[in-house]
DNA sequence: ATCCAACTTGACCCGGGGGTCAAGTTGGAT
DNA sequence: ATCCAACTTGACCCCCGGGTCAAGTTGGAT
């Protein structure tokens, strides 16, 4: 590879690491060229696919951190407060980062990291979730399949009411969570209630992709 | 208004009415007209606007139903039971009728029945809500804006998995309705688990919009 | 210094959805 | 039977996003 090939390559996956970051990982694909400087044949040159460009961020942008906090997790002394803390932490990074949402619940079945780290995110949830089951602290019909789909909702939740109504997400969280844990334990709510206004607003988000 | 027009204002009708609840409220004019076997052109003569078609529409589509089971929910002895058969219902409304998910939770301010149907069915989930509340049975921090999130999130989880896992959002829902009531009660999953390949085919669908 | 393969560019193609309007057709009043 | 306003039509425009490729440029080996 010649070298200025090799720097447009470099351009390419910082601009595509910084506009998946704020946009999400479906932003156009001529917009990364736009804001790495260059053509966006160029990017259709060195990467060809989205779903390349995915795999060549997406350990930096989300592997890692999602990793840390189920070992986080796994660490607590009390199995309920770990699943509580990986649930809140996972549903938080997808609320600050559309990226993290997208490689934790948007399907790119050809972006291999991707899938790779999806899986991982699936595995460290059933460990989670088992340990809490054991515990009984946590209802035993709960799977990590139901997980997962908890963590898609969210993070739609999340984007649709990033503007109107930031948090919102934590008291659809508090109440699932109220749901999950065998005691009958009912926390107070991490959030003040929303407006109509705000309410409106968030639906709005909803079912308006960005 | 002439004979033709006339026909044809009818024509559009219909065919709104049956692409809105086939694919929801978003679905394309220019296949709204072809169906109704008239040009695109008649469409914005005789309508204008997307939302003046809602409007045209809305009340058979959703408001008869939405108030129907509201009604029913009022008339149960048991004020949680009430509150747990309006959730239900409203949730399985929407997912076998994009339609109803759309007027529910589509945000078109423009489309004035439509908001009315909305603000009625906010007026009556706060009714039910505030019931159940008198009654000690619900937890007092849930709102009707709270509610209505809940059915924006229900709906986009049922579309996704419209396919794949049907009924996968009454797990949801009996997860969410355990943690919203007072007593400690548990009960059974309406719905056996989801296999790893349903949670994929669920989580992909609902980040590509219909 | 030469030269060619490697690379970049931007014009161009596609389809999809929203929207407009001049030209043509037709209802129905007279 | 005539006639014109009301109506319909479909070609045309927009923007968007994905994707391709001939022509032009340039790195770097010789």
């Amino acid at each position: 590879m010649r070298a200025d090939a090799q720097r447009n390559a470099e351009k390419l996956r910082a601009a595509a690491a910084e506009l998946f970051q704020e946009r999400g990982l479906k932003v156009p694909l001529k917009e990364i060229a736009r804001r790495a400087g260059v053509s966006h044949g160029t990017l259709y040159n060195l990467y060809g696919t989205r779903e390349a460009l995915i795999d060549e961020v997406v350990t930096d942008l989300a592997a890692g951190r999602l990793d840390e906090v189920a070992e986080h997790a796994l660490s607590f002394g009390d199995a309920w407060d770990g699943f509580a803390y990986y649930v809140e932490k996972v549903c938080e990074l997808q609320a600050t980062d559309p990226a993290v949402a997208d490689v934790v619940s948007g399907r790119y079945p050809r972006a291999e990291l991707l899938m790779a780290v999806c899986d991982r995110a699936q595995t460290a949830s059933t460990r989670i979730i088992e340990r809490a089951q054991r515990a009984g602290s946590l209802r035993p019909d709960f799977t990590s399949e139901d997980l997962l789909l908890v963590f898609g909702s969210s993070a739609l939740l999340a984007r649709a009411a990033a503007g109107a109504a930031p948090g919102a997400w934590r008291r659809g969280v508090a109440f699932l969570l109220d749901g999950l844990r065998t005691e009958a334990v009912r926390g107070p709510l991490p959030v003040a209630p929303l407006t109509t206004q705000q309410m409106y607003d968030v639906l709005g988000g909803l079912t308006a992709n960005p």
